[in-house]
DNA sequence: CATGAATGAGCTTTCATTCAT
DNA sequence: TATGAATGAAAGCTCATTCAT
């Protein structure tokens, strides 16, 4: 029974376990072929160059990762609901894949301007999510008007991956997914008593 | 007159330039030498390899940096004033410095898991007083103590981290300093109105 | 309407483009089976290998080639008027085709040895024209018999091949055919005055 | 005893060989770093790339091979005997050595346009020595005036390559320099009767 | 006959590091 | 200390050829 996956999904995942295991730059095409099963050639009718394959990964996995997001959201009622489900999303997606999480917060940080610039082309629409949410608690009332919404979207995705990133540098030795109620009271109530 | 300046020194001082100008993958040793004015092998002399150079860059600007930072903060009277300082201090520090500004924020994260750890433990000194200042908040009883201090402390450091970033990634054309006490406000305040 | 052309033929002149275009070392066979409108694979039905392809070009323009020379010689009535006939023509037919021109002048001539005997042997036939016009001008004493015929043949090729060469490498600027009765002159007269 | 020979020269002389031996495809830089006993590495130490050993193989080839034909041409009284001391010295030069001579017929020729136009500049000046002797023997009324320099030149350049190419791939199984006589004789007074 | 997706061997060039001087 | 010529391992990508359909 041979493996009817198509190609390109086979070498996306191939390419997320790869890049988690050995890191971004001792990711070889060649490495990334046999463990999806094909030859070095093939990568090469799928992707352009390498750099395109990081990217693809990065577009493949984010999408999903986002829609997964606004789906959930949505059934919300209001604004401040809305951000902590986004939390609860964010953190839980990926503390259930240990490689995603790795790659994400780790390796793909590791790469050049250019593909670092189509790795925030592809990120622009989760950050047009909070910025959305933020946007709807404003007009609810329920978040400050004083503040330019970049500055809190920062705030938010700021806070969010540097506590996503902490809990991949230590190993992800606790729970992760336990932390969103206390992430959301300090992005709404922020540090001050009262 | 020739340049007294250690030769230790001179290799810093121009690897933060070669890497703030070509990149970190295009900071081939053989271009640090030359701007530095010595001989290739004599980087050997003083940095045991390519990665030891970038470490050392680190250290050496991140002492400075939290120096800098430390002195400041001490001459502030309560937890909120010094947080307020601390975060005019990092925004204006990278401000000052173009090059440095380039290197912390985009090419060092460009780095293997090794060099990753190393940066991590350089950055330790800067964490821990951020904790110390939310240590004194809660004392003060003006800071929350119903969340743990780390928690805290990435809310702290992640939203910097991310203004900062998003500013360098806009090639800087807004006034970073200038958002320093919109980013205090968030950060004790928090998104939510009143 | 679809072509009707056997497909051996419309490789054969899709390769003639192809390397007329691109040159010897950009033409790959995917290339050639686009151009001819058939798939990579078809080629192999027709042809052995890509040198097999190269070969069958030369083969077939220079049998053409040939015949169009042999025709219009033998209408002449002496060896000299056959010659001037041949310079003619030789320069005719390559002035005509500047795909052809390029491909026999300095594409083909980018080849390893086996390519290189191969084209020589088809080659031949044309040298044994020259040969043998050179023969009847011997026996019909308008030609000298101190030398052989070997030499006198490869002045003759040498001469004629060097100024189609010169020709198209100069980007074919001046008139080729116009040339024809001063090589013919000096073919015959030599340089010396009288 | 180690080898002090420049190891600008080492390479070189490997190239010649190498190529010679394999043939130009087959002559990857590898073998003639092994050849010339350097690293890899240090081939791109004295040459841009791998085409810029082929260019500088032909120049200082072709250097001494022109400067030897000028020496002793100019020891020559008038331009016929000046252009017979050509011919002798081009076939002698090359008839010595085999593997130069199949470097200059054969592989160098298996070139893309960027290499051959690099090619003819380093051939121009042996074009230019052949130019004024017949516009030395033009001067003498000993060479005709009725017909364009560069068209005699063509002739005799062609003549000259194309039998000494033919002697090459005839395996140089007979007597090249023998021919100068013949040749000369074929140029200067063509192939008529009288 | 025809297709075209898949194969995988092959090669130039870079650059961190060494070491004889 | 300082030099810089020399090293040589390492990897992305191409393309002629095959073969299942």
């Amino acid at each position: 029974m041979k493996n009817n996956k198509p190609k390109y999904k086979l070498i996306i995942d191939a390419a997320v376990d790869v890049i988690a295991e050995n890191g971004y730059h001792a990711s070889q095409v060649s490495k990334i072929a046999k463990k999806a099963g094909v030859a070095d050639g093939t990568i090469y009718l799928y992707f352009k160059n390498k750099e395109d394959i990081l990217v693809s990964v990065f577009e493949e996995k984010m999408g999903q990762f986002i829609e997964q997001i606004v789906t959930a959201t949505n059934e919300r009622e209001n604004a401040s609901e809305k951000l902590l489900t986004l939390i609860e999303m964010h953190f839980s997606q990926l503390a259930a894949n240990h490689h995603l999480a790795i790659v994400t917060q780790l390796e793909l940080r590791q790469s050049n301007l250019s593909l670092r610039q189509q790795i925030n082309r592809i990120l622009k629409p989760y950050l047009v999510v909070i910025d959305e949410i933020v946007k709807e608690g404003v007009e609810e009332k329920l978040f400050r008007s004083d503040i330019k919404i970049p500055l809190i979207r920062q705030m938010i995705f700021g806070t969010l991956d540097e506590t996503v990133t902490n809990w991949v540098m230590n190993e992800e030795k606790y729970d992760l997914i336990g932390l969103a109620p206390y992430v959301h009271e300090l992005i709404t109530k922020g540090v001050s008593v009262k």
